[in-house]
RNA sequence: CUGCCCGUAGCUCAACUGGAUAGAGCACCAGCCUUCUAAGCUGGGGGUUACAGGUUCGAUUCCUGUCGGGCAGGCCA
């Protein structure tokens, strides 16, 4: 297990040259702990208490040898046995200098790792058919698989966002009938209006262009309508292509950006999918009854099989799936992450049968989902109602138009994927410490603000001494900016953006409270360089992290 | 009824994936004060980690059961 942790990976040495000495034949997970209680040290290894039972020795006298054995360092300000059997290290101030160092050597490479280079990873988010604006919960979607990808990126995967949608299915021909009943001057309730179409206003405004014989572009298309009210097909393509703009528009406004659109529609006429069916049935893993065709996904953990073909000889909605991920496969990407609503975790188990059936080597457990659940909206006290009967819902774009793209993001992000989160719009708007982004902006603007004063560059602090950081605030600061390597490591492996997030607001915490207790521009030089040396580290460590996230870090507030 | 996810301070959430006395922020209480950016700062009270068992040196974390909440359970997507 690979810290990634400065010092831990330090302490993990001199501890594992003491083992060799100790218990040269018994491996141990050599983990280097930060102990909860500051008066445990800084950190800890209970390597002796994992020893004692395999050598069959008293874990004390076990963590004496070791002890013994301990190579000198100059980090180590003093070690010892505490409690069961852990050995404890408490560092010197000299130790955590050299974080301060690191940081500002590395500036904007600091936190990137190489677990993942020369691996390909596609991560499909969003994903949302042409049918409608896009809504806060594709916001939670957009969020997270954007940070997910930078988190990625930033371990050295080589990274592909991708967009899936369909473009010819149901939903899509509602869309178009809806187009069309109003491009007839058809409003919702009047008699003639169809009973399932779609009763939101931007309908009206697609058909109004229709009519117009306005042209649309969108990141993947182009088309320009013929006003013909009679020709179901040509509205389809131009309320896609409509749709799909005003959709661009949502992404360039929350700042996200795809790589590629896969069209669901692409998989038919290319022929996957009658490949992969043919597949499935050449490897016996299908059969016929009543008129459908079944897959047998129970032999793959499901608890029934599942209709592929369905008795009119259409597919059901998974196959195409199936066969779009054995695309992925095929396509190079040894690692797929899907990002969905909690809703659709019924497909898993279909999707990830589907491709062990096929027989091609896909690794089992692939893809990756990650899934989100809903996002409620409080203003003023309460709640947004969503409704998507009376076609009245909360969009991304109203979200961001009512606060901002940082403080969306950032909102979004801020909580594990699978519990609720209920987004509080007036909250995002408060300039105080309640709110989180504005508590880590501010920080940094405050760092940019002192370096304005002082008047001079952070790089003529390259020889800056930094002995006089010894202050409690300087060394539990530092301490927090030696973590932020592990943090990115972990939420990247994990799935997890939002330990970053909680990084950060604890970062921007310490830093807020040694600028409470101390005065950085003081007349002492060697005092004052040194402060400004901490200050710029934690400036560095914030740009990179609310980078990640996709939040900006303005210099003036 | 079945499957998956969740349950931690009054509220919103952490807890480095099995470590030592479970931590922050709101809210509450008590003081302080206006300084490089101000809309505050410092300290304090607050817990049987839903409940009951089990695994082991050690459990919020892993296993079983119960209770409570969310999402699914279509030849819909």
């Amino acid at each position: 297990m690979s810290s990634t942790h400065p010092i831990k990976d330090q302490l993990a040495l001199l501890v594992g040259e003491a083992l060799e000495v100790v218990a040269p034949d018994s491996p141990v997970s050599l983990e280097i702990e930060r102990p909860k209680n500051a008066l445990h040290g800084d950190f800890s290894s209970n390597a002796a208490m994992q020893l004692a039972r395999p050598l069959k020795q008293n874990p004390r006298a076990l963590a004496q040898k070791i002890l013994v054995e301990l190579p000198a360092s100059p980090l180590i300000a003093k070690a010892e046995i505490a409690g069961a059997g852990f050995i404890n290290f408490h560092l010197t101030p000299a130790a955590w200098h050299g974080i301060v160092r690191r940081i500002r050597a590395a500036g904007a490479g600091y936190g990137r790792g190489n677990a993942g280079t020369g691996r390909r990873v596609l991560v499909e988010f969003v994903s949302a058919n042409p049918t409608g604006p896009l809504h806060v919960g594709h916001g939670r979607q957009a969020a997270l698989g954007d940070a997910l990808c930078n988190l990625f990126a930033a371990q050295g995967w080589d990274v592909t966002r991708e967009f899936y949608y369909n473009d010819a299915g149901v939903q899509i021909a509602t869309l178009a009938s809806s187009v069309q009943a109003r491009a007839r001057g058809l409003k919702p309730g009047d008699a003639a209006w169809p009973e399932t179409a779609y009763n939101g206003d931007y309908i009206a405004d697609i058909a109004a262009d229709f009519v117009a014989k306005k042209t649309v572009r969108a990141d993947d298309r182009e088309v320009t309508a013929s006003g013909r009210i009679d020709d179901l097909d040509a509205i389809r393509e131009f309320a896609v292509a409509y749709l799909r703009h005003e959709q661009d528009l949502d992404l360039k406004a929350f700042a996200v950006k795809f790589d590629h659109f896969y069209l669901e529609s692409s998989l038919y006429t290319s022929g996957r999918v009658d490949a992969a069916v043919r597949k499935l049935i050449a490897n016996g893993k299908t059969y016929e009854q009543d008129g459908a065709l079944w897959l047998r996904t129970t032999e793959y953990g499901d608890d029934k099989d599942r209709v592929m073909r369905k008795s009119d000889g259409s597919y059901t909605y998974f196959v195409p799936d199936v066969a779009y991920h054995i695309a992925k496969w095929e396509r190079g990407f040894e690692r797929a992450i899907n990002i969905q609503g909690t809703d659709h975790h019924g497909t898993i188990a279909r999707v990830r049968a589907g491709l062990q059936a096929v027989g091609l080597g896909i690794a089992e457990g692939y893809p990756d989902y990650l899934l989100h659940t809903m996002v409620r909206v409080m203003r003023g006290g309460e709640e947004v109602k969503i409704s998507k009967r009376a076609g009245s819902y909360v969009t991304l774009r109203d979200l961001i138009d009512w606060t901002s793209k940082d403080a969306v993001r950032f909102f979004l992000l801020s909580r594990k994927p699978d519990t609720e989160y209920v987004f509080d719009v007036d909250l995002a708007l408060a300039k105080n410490n309640d709110n989180p982004v504005y508590y880590v902006q501010y920080a940094h603007a405050r760092i940019c603000r002192v370096f304005e004063e002082w008047g001079a560059g952070a790089a003529t602090l390259a020889d800056a001494e930094l002995a006089p950081l010894v202050a409690v605030h300087e060394l539990a600061l530092m301490q927090r900016l030696a973590e932020y390597p592990e943090t990115v490591a972990a939420a990247a492996q994990e799935l997890a953006p939002h330990l970053l997030v909680h990084y950060l607001v604890a970062l921007a915490g310490d830093f807020h409270a040694w600028y409470n207790a101390e005065k950085f521009l003081v007349d002492d030089t060697a005092t004052k360089h040194a402060r400004l040396a901490l200050a710029d580290a934690c400036r560095i460590t914030i740009v990179n992290g609310l980078a990640l996230l996709g939040v900006d870090a303005p210099e003036t507030m």
